[in-house]
DNA sequence: TTTAAAGTGAACCGAGCGGTTTATCTTTTT
DNA sequence: AAAAAGATAAACCGCTCGGTTCACTTTAAA
C-alpha cells in the first residue's frame, strides 16, 4: 500500500489542531479564546496553527461548521422511520432536545447567537446545518402526514416552527442564560409528552364520530 | 423650594454616562464596546465614567439591568385585563412579541446569552426582570382561568412556559442569529394568532355537549 | 467672592492580543 | 544518505484595551 491516505498528506497535525480549537472555542468562546490557549491544547506550535488556518476568525468558522453538521446527522434516520406518528413525533422531539439541549448543543448555540454579528455567515451556517435541516425532514413528515389524512395542516411551514418551540419550552432559555445545567432524560420526557399532545390536538384530524 | 433632587446631587453626569453606554453596549455589546467608545458618545471624560462605575463590568450590569426592568413593564398592566381570555391571551402575546422581537430586545437576549459565562449573574437579572416576571403574571392569568372553569390545565407551570415558546416559533431564532430582521406586525399576529388557537384548543374545556 | 466638589483632557501604563519571523529540528520521500 | 517538506520554540511586532494619574477648568453652593 503505497497510497495510505493521499490527500489529507499535507500536514500531520491538521486534525489535532481542530481538535484543540474544538475544545478551547466550546469552553471559552471565540473571544475568550486566546490563539496560544488553543495552540497549547492542540499540542502544537503556533506557527504550525498559521500554516493551516490564515487566521482566528476561519479556524473557529471551520471548527462551528463541523460541529453543526456532525451534531444533526444524529436526528436524520428518525424521521423516516414508519409506524405511529405520536410515536414518531415523540421520538423526534426526544432526540431534538437530547442534542440542542446538551452541553455541547448549547455552547454552540450561545457562541452562534453571541458572535453572529462578527460573523455574518456563522448564522447561517448553523442554521442551515442544524434547525433548517431538521425543520425540513420535519415538514416532509408533517406533509405526508397531511396526504394520508391523518393530519389537517393550513401552513404547514409554521407548524414546523411551532413543533420544536413547544419541545424545548421552559428548558432553553434558562439553560442558555447560565441559570441551571442540562434537563435530565425524565424532564425532556415530561415536555416533549405535552409538546406531542398539545401539537396533535391541534393538528390531528378527530376520528371519532 | 430649596432641595431640587437632592439625592442625585452627587454626580451630574451619572444619567450621561448610562445612555451613552446603553447606546455603545446595545450596538456593539460588551468585547465589542470599548470604554472610549463609551466615553465619546456619553460626551464624558474617562476619569468621570470611572468615577461613577469602578469598571466595565459593573457599567454593563447596570444597563442590562436598567434595560429588562424599563422594558417588562410595558406587559404588566395587560395581563390584568378583564375580558374574553381569548382577547387577552392576543394582547399579551402580540405586546410580548412586539417586544422580545423588537431590535432592543434582541440585542439584549444577544448579549445575555453571550456574556452569560463571563457574567454568571447577568443571566439571573436578566432571566427574573424579564422572563419570569411575564411567566409570573401568566401563570396568573391561567389559573384564574382553571378556577373559573374555563381551562383545564394540569400543569400550570408547563403551559406557561409553552404559550410563550409558540409564540416566537419561527420568528425568534433566525433574528437571534442574524437571519431576518425584526417581524412585521402582520407577522407577529399570524404567529399569535395560531399559537393562541392551538394553546386554547389544548387547554379550554369545550362547551359543545 | 471664596471654596470645595465635580469634570476635563491627555498622557501614560502594563498586559494581552493576533500574527510573523527565524533559526533549528524531525519526518518523510526519493 | 540526501533532500525536501513539515513542525517547533521563542522572540518579536504593532496594536488595542482597561484603567490610572495629574494638572487644570468649570460648576455651584455658602
Amino acid at each position: 500500500m503505497n497510497a495510505p491516505q493521499d490527500v489529507v498528506k499535507q500536514g500531520r497535525k491538521y486534525a489535532q489542531v481542530l481538535e484543540g480549537a474544538r475544545e478551547v472555542f466550546l469552553r471559552d468562546g471565540f473571544e475568550g479564546a486566546s490563539v496560544d490557549d488553543i495552540v497549547r491544547a492542540a499540542g502544537v506550535s503556533k506557527a504550525t496553527l498559521y500554516s493551516y488556518f490564515p487566521d482566528k476568525r476561519l479556524l473557529f468558522m471551520e471548527v462551528a461548521k463541523c460541529e453543526c453538521a456532525a451534531q444533526s446527522k444524529g436526528a436524520i434516520a428518525l424521521v423516516e422511520t414508519k409506524g405511529d406518528l405520536r410515536e414518531v413525533l415523540t421520538l423526534v422531539a426526544t432526540r431534538m432536545c437530547q442534542f440542542f439541549l446538551s452541553d455541547v448543543g448549547m455552547q454552540v448555540y450561545r457562541i452562534v447567537v453571541g458572535e453572529s454579528q462578527r460573523f455574518p455567515e456563522l448564522g447561517r451556517e448553523f442554521h442551515d446545518a442544524g434547525p433548517a435541516y431538521v425543520r425540513e425532514k420535519l415538514r416532509n413528515l408533517l406533509r405526508r402526514g397531511v396526504e394520508d389524512g391523518r393530519l389537517k395542516i393550513d401552513d404547514i411551514d409554521l407548524a414546523a416552527d411551532q413543533f420544536p418551540e413547544l419541545c424545548k419550552a421552559g428548558l432553553h432559555m434558562p439553560i442558555a442564560i447560565g441559570l441551571r445545567d442540562k434537563p435530565s432524560d425524565d424532564e425532556i420526557d415530561r415536555v416533549v409528552a405535552s409538546a406531542v399532545d398539545m401539537f396533535l390536538n391541534h393538528y390531528e384530524v378527530r376520528k371519532d364520530p
